[in-house]
DNA sequence: TCTTCGAATGGGAGCGCTCCCAACTTTCGA
DNA sequence: TCGAAAGTTGGGAGCGCTCCCATTCGAAGA
């Protein structure tokens, strides 16, 4: 009604624009627009109407300011550009977070930070509520960046978690399991020289999955050598610089198990390169179960670990613990399994 | 001052708190948070150390709505799960993206486009305004999504483009040039009967990377054969079909070029099962030079296209359409290169 | 027919920020 | 010494929505 709005020309339809259409109030609108209860039939048909007429959208910002919710949550993946691309991982999770969330009116930030500089980003970022809640994936022990999300006191779920205390809530794979049947697969096979090569001992499911490879041999009555354990950080060039060291160290080595397949990529080439045939001489076995793991020659044997669904299910964590902030956190194990194929 | 605030004990500082801190007014804070001229060294100094002191950090959605602007673009896939995460390149863009971004104060949106109610969803968001921009990558010739994205009006960059007269801005690798040398290389190499297997047709890159491989066979004076081309659709699988069909319709094939890495594999892998030697018998040439090409047996010849810095270069294009909205549109063409490997 | 109570409704009062204009200072040249 | 010009500053008026309360309207019960 008011002449200013008149005189505006090609703004886009107010909430009060589509009530002034209706015949009715804002508020009238507003209930119908959030589907709130306490409109009558009439009343919302006509509503509908206008909307439909005048192609009305809410403005977000606008409800935003109103409701001091931001509709919209983060995931924030602390990793360099390396990992992000040579990690399916990622993408799966990405994929998840984006199908469950696509269910919802929430949209999805990602935040990538890898410089000193994206992280203070960050800071303010969070500071500024412009998000309800917070995804974060790849977290190690200390990690500064996962320190400054819990801080915030968003709602935040974790995608594997940084200890066994973790007080976020997080979602994990079951990785002492999967290890665990990995190295019972490579036992059964009558390997006994079985090697590990772990990823970064900063991230808990490095740790997790090293423990999953002793007990497995503990429970066989083989004995934990340290000299069969190396160390790598999930990358290629880690694995098959820690294959090479493992074969100098135990040249009688029958079989390893590796915590990532990039890694288990690395140990390939490595055992290629020593001329041992694989898995004649050394059956590997690998963890993800990435596309990567087809690819490789011969295909590998891997432990399957339900990323996307992990992505999934990070996001109905998180929408819960929005929806109820008070309640304490929460965690969910997705069981792994694993995939024979002939490299183990 | 007002005893509003003042009672609602945990609200974060607002700007008028600021103010009333530093003993100046709400526009000169905001001329201060905003860098505008005109504030007296004095008076910025009150200002910032109450902004310190209050850890001010300002309110998005009021300033959106106050301006207008979002303070974000979305960058949307519309793929499918399984393109998503087996291909490194999109992890590349997006990690393009989200550095040059992480330079400014734009905020970026992810969304994955697969279903068609996802599709119906977006059009809502786009309408709603939500976003200053869009980036797009993977479009098809008559994508739905981008026609949708198109008729919002709002600044575009696409990664690659829809047709030679492609009306929005675009980056673009030169997928002819990589094409063209790739298949150079395998004529260089003796080869004769060089094959190809391409993309999806609807798909630019995919005609013109046929294309490429169409001239570098005439300037060479080998006829171009209808039984030398197979279709595939990116997909490994695609690849290793059409790599069968291939070896079936032409037995004498001495040589691959296809239009991606994930295709190359497939091709390996149907070679390998028909007893071929690579690259011997067949070599074999990729596009991408995704991570996989390192790990193919033996490591994959292919194309290198900058898919992170298409990333960035989207996002500069971006910035540059957001700030000056009248202006043509733009396009970059990346060079590509070609990577020898051993596959050929 | 009159009262009572719940359902439906309109619209004021913000949410926190930017924009812009009027007003106030200072600084200079005449 | 005075006025103009330039530099600063404060704060009103929104941006479009939600929240909430006062009001209105009906229908059911007495």
């Amino acid at each position: 009604m008011s002449s200013r709005s008149a005189g505006r020309g090609e703004g886009r339809p107010t909430l009060e624009a589509v009530a002034a259409l209706a015949g009715v109030g804002r508020g009238t609108v507003s209930r119908v627009v959030n589907g709130a209860a306490g409109v009558s039939p009439r009343a919302r048909t006509a509503v509908e109407q206008a909307i439909a007429e005048l192609g009305y959208v809410p403005n977000r910002a606008a409800r935003s300011l109103a409701t001091s919710r931001a509709d919209a949550v983060a995931l924030i993946i602390p990793e360099t550009e390396t990992r992000l691309a040579s990690e399916p991982f990622f993408a799966s999770i990405i994929r998840g977070v984006a199908s469950e969330l696509s269910e919802t009116e929430l949209q999805l930030l990602l935040i990538l930070v890898s410089t000193e500089r994206e992280r203070r980003r960050l800071a303010g970022f969070l500071d500024g509520r412009r998000v309800d809640g917070v995804l974060m994936v790849s977290v190690h022990a200390d990690d500064p960046v996962a320190e400054l999300v819990e801080s915030t006191g968003l709602p935040t779920v974790l995608g594997g978690r940084r200890s066994e205390l973790e007080p976020l809530s997080y979602v994990n794979s079951d990785n002492l399991g999967g290890a665990w049947s990995a190295v019972r697969h490579l036992l059964g096979l009558g390997r006994r020289r079985v090697a590990t090569i772990t990823g970064p001992l900063d991230m808990e499911a490095s740790c997790v999955r090293l423990e999953g490879y002793r007990r497995a041999l503990e429970e066989t009555g083989v004995a934990v050598e340290a000299g069969l354990i190396a160390h790598g950080d999930f990358s290629e060039e880690s694995g098959e610089r820690a294959m090479a060291e493992l074969l100098v160290r135990e040249p009688a080595v029958d079989a390893v198990f590796c915590a990532s397949d990039l890694m288990a990529a690395g140990a390939m080439r490595a055992l290629r390169q020593a001329g041992r045939r694989i898995p004649t001489d050394v059956a590997v076995v690998g963890f993800d179960d990435s596309p990567l793991a087809r690819h490789t020659e011969p295909p590998m044997t891997t432990v399957r670990q339900p990323s996307e669904e992990m992505g999934r299910a990070m996001a109905r964590l998180l929408l819960e613990e929005i929806a109820a902030p008070g309640r304490s956190h929460r965690q969910i194990i997705l069981s792994t399994d694993l995939v024979v194929r002939e490299s183990a």
